[in-house]
DNA sequence: GCTTTAAAAAGTAACAT
DNA sequence: ATGTTACTTTTTAAAGC
């Protein structure tokens, strides 16, 4: 009986020691990213299930947690991408992201489909862009969801030709450099997206040739 | 006018199959006697040779053990494994036994002539992931046969992990009944 | 787990012209 | 701004690290 306890007690310590770890690379990245204390206290919590669930053996804490604030993110709708995450982590995105896929399978953590409105708002405000263009680009976003323009596209560059287009409405036009910067995608992808929005929800654009 | 229910369409595009030669293999040799084949044992154990017709990879390990990739049936990957024994006996590596081929994966390619929403086959289908952040497609895993399907919104869609040509008509048409069942494909050819 | 090989799908990216 | 090449996803065996 005594070994009994012996094993349960190292279990549980190898646990709390685990935990304390990955609270400490979880402050790091929720600092380096700027993510609200809701979310990574959510995060923690997909972390906690993760370890409960024998998730972490033989994977990097980092990895995992990384996965998990990249979850977070997704479930309360912050607008992070799964390659800016990476960037602050040792682990490429690529072992995140299968860090992230084993949360979704093994975790049964349930993650909302990406909205491209979600990033409309940051990226709006890094551009410094008014409410109103703001909301003109989210109309676009649903516009293209309706017309069935969005399955199967980044939604960061959905929202950035959705963001470009609106700004133009508006009489306050970014570049598609500034756009895509803001955004984190190419200038190419972001006028792919634009051309089509374009040409298939027939909008008009001010006279802005050249 | 009569309706022709358009069946999907399919066509296989790479047969992975493992071969069994049961001797040793001098990969040094090989590589030495055949010009064209690829041998860096630090890098990787296997040496690789290039047939041009069929257009295949084989991949050759000193245990007599080979991967024939690129095939596009099971009949090309006979004929391969053929030419590969030819090409080795030809530069004095003896081969005494017969090859036993084992077809170990076969990738296909199809059209289920219609769109798809895949946002509303995410949701409605259970073993599916779809992260368009990540990659285009919805990735469905199906258990009778047990393949990995890609489906994407134009209607094609991707089958892996079949062992034999029956399981990925199998797969392609239960994926088509099922996503006309879920309502989310949207036939017109 | 990784290394290597082939192949398709559609999207995004990097670098050249 | 367009074109080319290349990478993302999935599957599968092989021998060895």
């Amino acid at each position: 009986r005594l070994r009994k306890w012996q094993v349960r007690a190292r279990a549980q310590n190898s646990m709390e020691r685990n935990l304390a770890q990955a609270v400490i690379e979880l402050e790091r990245l929720g600092a380096q990213l700027g993510l609200p204390k809701a979310v990574l206290d959510r995060a923690l919590e997909i972390y906690r299930s993760a370890l409960n669930s024998n998730l972490v053996r033989g994977r990097s804490i980092e990895s995992v947690m990384a996965a998990a604030v990249y979850a977070a993110c997704r479930e309360m709708r912050l607008p992070r991408t799964l390659d800016e995450i990476a960037l602050y982590t040792r682990a490429g995105r690529k072992d995140v992201a299968r860090c992230y896929r084993l949360l979704l399978r093994e975790a049964s953590i349930k993650v909302p489909l990406p909205n491209a409105a979600d990033f409309v708002p940051r990226i709006g405000s890094l551009l410094r862009l008014s409410g109103a263009t703001i909301k003109r680009a989210m109309e676009i976003i649903d516009q293209a969801r309706n017309a069935g323009l969005t399955a199967g596209k980044d939604p960061a560059g959905l929202a950035a030709a959705a963001i470009y287009i609106a700004a133009i409405q508006n009489g306050e036009m970014r570049t598609q450099k500034e756009v895509a910067r803001a955004a984190k995608v190419t200038e190419v992808t972001v006028r792919n997206r634009y051309k089509e929005l374009v040409k298939r929800l027939d909008i008009k654009l001010p006279i802005t040739k050249k | 006018m009569i309706k022709i229910a358009k069946q999907p369409t399919y066509e296989i595009q790479n047969v992975v199959a493992s071969v069994t030669l049961n001797q040793r293999l001098d990969l040094e040799k090989i590589a030495e006697r055949i010009p064209h084949a690829e041998y860096s044992p630090e890098q990787f154990p296997g040496l690789v040779l290039r047939l041009p017709r069929p257009k295949t990879a084989t991949l050759i390990f000193s245990s007599g053990k080979m991967v024939c990739t690129g095939a596009k049936s099971e009949a090309e990957v006979q004929k391969a494994v053929k030419s590969i024994i030819k090409l080795l006996k030809a530069h004095g590596i003896d081969i005494k036994n017969e090859p036993i081929i084992e077809v170990q994966n076969i990738v296909a390619s199809a059209n289920l002539r219609g769109t798809v929403d895949l946002e509303r086959a995410a949701f409605l289908l259970e073993n599916s992931m779809y992260e368009p952040e990540q990659f285009p497609g919805l990735i469905y895993r199906m258990s009778d046969p047990k393949v990995v399907l890609l489906i994407f919104s134009s209607g094609k869609v991707v089958c892996t992990g079949a062992k034999k040509e029956e399981e990925v008509r199998r797969a392609v048409d239960n994926i088509h009944k099922l996503l006309k069942e879920q309502g989310v494909l949207f036939e017109e050819p």
